[in-house]
DNA sequence: TATACACTATACCGTTCTGTATACTTTACA
DNA sequence: TGTAAAGTATACAGAACGGTATAGTGTATA
């Protein structure tokens, strides 16, 4: 891949985030990332498509971050559900954390028509599968309703952390999820 | 207050949750209001003007209609807190329902300097701290951690809700808070 | 040396955006 | 009856938007 396109996709990420989608014209992105319209314009046919390569990316280097952690941290399966929003923690307090793309996406497209929602609407689903394959090898019964209700309080700590930064919301989180996941061990 | 105003702010409110803020022009507001720019603009200074009248009036609208429902069904202090998320679950299934406004105004002005990303985050504080009252009153201990965790779960199954109608996330989020307030009880 | 390719530079098109200027109409009330 | 307030109608200014057209530059490779 194009050296180019790859600063195009993280100047977009970061600006994306922190003046949002909608109010980040082209323009700003192609002088921000050092280049052109017409390069933009080369490797991504419109904005809409520029937009759903940067979920992508997004979510793919998050979900690949959080796989590599768990893999080389956790031996037993059953040791990963409960390591995971220490995980999701370190994520979540790093200096480089400017929020999560598919949530901040669905606000601002939030017709479900939109390929952009609907992308986003993908992605949240798709990492509470993840959830729900961590609870499963932990042999978990309702791995669906645990996976659910990890998803939820992760939503809802990102939010609270991209409203506020360092709102500690994370903490709260953490404790919340280790009694929910002990309470469905033992059950 | 005059009835236009009201209507402006009516089909403001429907057209940001519906559309998006960025994605409202104020000239398909006052088309659909039935009214003309002169008009939003003797009553709105400005468009951030009307976007804060708007969140300030959807989230005065929520905590109302809460604040009732859970005055005129609950008797003792401590059935409040238990009975929070039935009425939660009672809104968010609502036919009517379009989502949470400082939710989505937050992660469309993701800048914290932004005056309407600032009155976003002070109405998710302001609804932890009635949480916390709640909590108070049921004479539970930590009610800063336990509000801190029912607002969490409660931004996340929004969040949910926000991105695919009809999740059915509420009713994962209402359990999980049953065993968040127990655990917090007996302690 | 010639061709292909990636990129730059710049001007432009049509549309939409927020916000204003101007002139007219309706209604209430003293 | 006269005046003020509230609203309508419409046109427009100035900027920003997404996207394109055209011509030129540098570089690698066959």
């Amino acid at each position: 891949m194009s050296v180019l396109k790859d600063k195009i996709l993280a100047t977009a990420t970061d600006l994306f985030q922190t003046r949002g989608i909608n109010s980040t014209g082209v323009d700003t992105i192609v002088a921000v990332a050092g280049t052109t319209k017409m390069t933009l314009y080369k490797h991504f046919h419109t904005k809409e498509g520029l937009i759903l390569e940067v979920l992508n990316k997004s979510q793919q280097d998050f979900q690949n971050w959080l796989d590599d952690k768990l893999s080389s941290n956790s031996k037993a399966p059953a040791d990963k559900i409960k390591q995971l929003f220490d995980f999701i923690e370190e994520w979540v307090t790093s200096p480089s954390f400017l929020g999560m793309g598919f949530i901040k996406a669905s606000a601002e497209f939030p017709n479900e028509e939109n390929p952009i929602h609907q992308l986003s609407s993908k992605q949240s689903r798709e990492f509470r599968q993840y959830i729900r394959k961590l609870a499963s090898e932990a042999n978990i019964n309702d791995a669906d309703g645990l996976a659910l209700q990890l998803s939820l309080l992760f939503e809802g700590a990102v939010q609270a952390e991209q409203m506020k930064r360092g709102s500690g919301a994370i903490k709260y989180a953490k404790k919340a999820a280790k009694i929910l996941i002990d309470g469905a061990i033992n059950q």
